[in-house]
Formats: structure tokens, sequence, C-alpha cells
DNA sequence: ACCTGAACACCGTTCAAGT
DNA sequence: ACCTGAACACCGTTCAAGT
């Protein structure tokens, strides 16, 4: 999977928890959820697989981390915007790309609710609906729709890089997808087979910011 | 959910896929995701654990088939409404309802995309579309925007069940967690310290319907 | 054709023992 | 205080052997 090539000098480093979470997301990114074991981490670190549990609880605690790190960091890369829905539009891109590049964050987003990497898109988002000049009352729906349909998004993305091949691209995936739903049962499924038409062209990112767009057209509405 | 008494007689009974995702459903009912294991299967169906594999590929297959026929028997209880708007508001209702009876579908949905399930969801969802008055060009948002934002509902009640102690109820847990994040920086997390007031008050499930009304409420621009 | 259950490979986690 | 690595309990999956 991963190459196997050791760490070369400062194997004699001290272990510490930013070590080993820094260790997790390499193994992650190269490898996917299934690549992240004790047993492998205690080998990239050159450690025993116990030394692991001094510095972190266990594995939840572990993904959580890694998670909050990827998403912490999105979070400080958004440039800030002066109008309100480019700052929405910016952070929910920020969330977006740093799923796009390490699609196993998607599936521990809806995993673990209420945490550091969760309340920090809430804040982002959230913080930009009173300039929105949404009222009080609404603030908290438009919020929970925002954040919702941007987890939806994550874990279909990570779902999705989970069960596209490795070799096959974008498109030849998407028409093998569409394909499929041909063969469904066209008065059963009418609708479906009109998405399949839709499916092979589409553009990930843009797809998302046109919902990102129509969410904050119905929340113009309510203001 | 359901009742924890043994099947009486018929053990004898063959086994089949059918016999097998029930059993499936009712362990992970009563026990949750982690007490699915193929050893506990194969005892409830007084069987090894080995036979299971002639019907069934593997433990993903077995969640993939418990999952459809929740939601296969949800989406049949819906029932038709004339109104496009409320026909939407009645499918998420209803996909809503099972995830809150069967907390793993959560889980699980975000995990298989393009399955079976997830067809159902969409053809309920996008067949009320044009009805709405949709123009073509905008479909393929609209029911992205829609499914994308029930998925993201579902994994967050999923993980919410999962992390919500048994004995304490709702209210007891919400207030808990609201009074974790006013400890949060209120200068680095005004917006969530305000969601921290309304957390506990609010209902899951009007909250959920607040925000499809949303987005059907940006759909209406498009229109 | 279908079922049984021991065996295999692998995992998260623990812990006595070391430094 | 921190690390080592064998050991434990448990898992999904396989498969030779049965009916």
């Amino acid at each position: 999977m991963t190459t196997k090539i050791q760490r070369t000098g400062r194997r004699a480093d001290t272990l510490s928890k930013e070590r080993i979470v820094e260790a997790a997301i390499e193994i992650l990114d190269s490898g996917g959820q299934g690549a992240l074991t004790f047993r492998a981490l205690a080998a990239r670190l050159a450690t025993g697989s116990g030394a692991i549990y001094w510095h972190v609880a266990d594995k939840d605690e572990l993904l959580a981390a890694a998670t909050n790190d990827i998403i912490a960091r999105a979070m400080t890369e958004v440039v800030d915007r002066d109008r309100p829905q480019q700052a929405i539009r910016a952070m929910a891109l920020g969330v977006f790309d740093a799923i796009d590049a390490h699609p196993w964050v998607g599936a521990q987003l809806s995993r673990e609710p209420l945490q550091a990497a969760m309340l920090q898109i809430s804040e982002g988002i959230g913080s930009h609906l009173q300039a929105l000049g949404v009222p009080e009352r609404a603030e908290f729906d438009c919020w929970s729709a925002l954040v919702n349909y941007i987890l939806g998004v994550a874990g279909q993305n990570a779902a999705n890089a989970r069960l596209a091949p490795r070799e096959m691209d974008r498109t030849t995936f998407l028409t093998t997808v569409a394909a499929r739903w041909r063969q469904l049962d066209p008065a059963k499924y009418a609708f479906v087979h009109r998405l399949a038409t839709r499916l092979p062209g589409h553009d990930d990112r843009e797809q998302f910011l046109a919902g990102i767009d129509l969410i904050l057209a119905g929340i113009a509405t309510v203001r």
C-alpha cells in the first residue's frame, strides 16, 4: 500500500500526540481508513504499539484529533471576505476541499458530532448569518441547514472515494454508475434515469456550491 | 424497538437472506452497530457463522441489505400528497423517522452511496421536483441539495444516538452539551454560545423540517 | 445444495517489565 | 515518566468436513 521506506534520522525523538496524529494523517491519506492500525502506526513511528496509548486514549480519540487537525488547518486558510454570502461560500468550500484532499475526514465528521471540528465549522458558518440579516428566531434553522448540507456532501464524497477504483478516472467511474442507473425500471425510477444523463458531466465542486447558493437563497427569503 | 423475546419454534426453518437480514436488524436495533457480529447473528439463528456466508457475501452486503430494507419500508409507508411540497416533506420525514427509530441506518446511508436505499430516496424526492416547476437545468442541483441535507441530518442523528447515554433523557443530554459549549472562549465562539441557548429546547424533527422548508424556499426562487 | 464449527489472520487494547 | 512488545479477547472470513 504505502512505501515502506523507514524514516531516516530522528527516531530518537520523543513521542508526542502531535507526532502521532501527524503520522496517522499520513497513513490515512495514503492508505485510507483501513490502513490505520496501531501496529502500522507504531511501525511508522518506530515504537511499540502500547507506547501510543500513553499519549492517546484510544482509536476514536486519535481519529477525532486527526479530523480536528485537518479542519482547523482548512478553516485557517479561508480568506476573509467582505460580503457575508461570499464568506459563507468560502468557508463551505474550504471544508469541501479539505475533504476532497482527505476523504476519510468526510466519514469522520458525521461520526463524532458536537466536537471541535464541528464547532469550528459551526462558528465559521454561523458567525456570518447575523451579517446576512437573518432574524434571531431563524438563526438556528439556517445554521443547521447549512451545516447539515455540508456534512451530507462530506459523507457522500468520502463514500465515493472509497468506492471508486483507484485506477479509474472520475468520468469513467461516473459513466459506469450512470449505466447501472439506466438498467433500473424506467417506470419506477424515471427521475433517476434523468439524473443518469447529467451524472457523468457534472462537477462535484460546482454542484456543492450550487447547493450552498440554493440554501442561501432560501435564507434570503426569511430575512 | 423490538421485543427481545426469542423466536419460539421453527428454528429448523431453512436459512434465507431474508431471515438473516431480519435477525440482523433486530440485533442492530437492540444493541447498535457494535452488537452485530457474525457470531451473534449465528447464535440468534441457531446456526454456524459460516452458514451465513452461503446467503450473504460479507458484512458490507449484510449492512446494505438491512439498510435497504428499512428505507424501502419507510418509503412505502409515505402517503402520497397532492401538493409537491407536501409530498417532498412527507418523504423527507419518512426517512427522518426511520432513522430516528433505527439510528444505525443513518451511519450506513452515508457509507454506501448510489445504492438501492439512496436510489429510492432520490426517486422519491426528485420525482416531485418537476411538479414544483423546477426548470430542467436546475433539477440536478435541487435534488442534490435536498438529498445531501437529508443524509447530513441522518448521519448526525446516528452519531448523536451513539453518543447520548442510554439512561439520560434528551433534554438533560442537550443541556450537558450546551454547558460544554458555554465553556468555550466567547470571543472565538460567539455564535456557538448563541446556539447553546437554543439547543436544549429544540425539537429535532421540527428543525429537520425547517431545513427542508428553507431549501424548498430556495428552490422556489429558481423556478 | 446447504450447513457446521474449528482455524486463520488480524485487530484494539492491556499490562508486566524495562529504562 | 515513558516505552516495549508479548498476551488477551474478539473479530471477519475461509474451508474441510459433514448432511
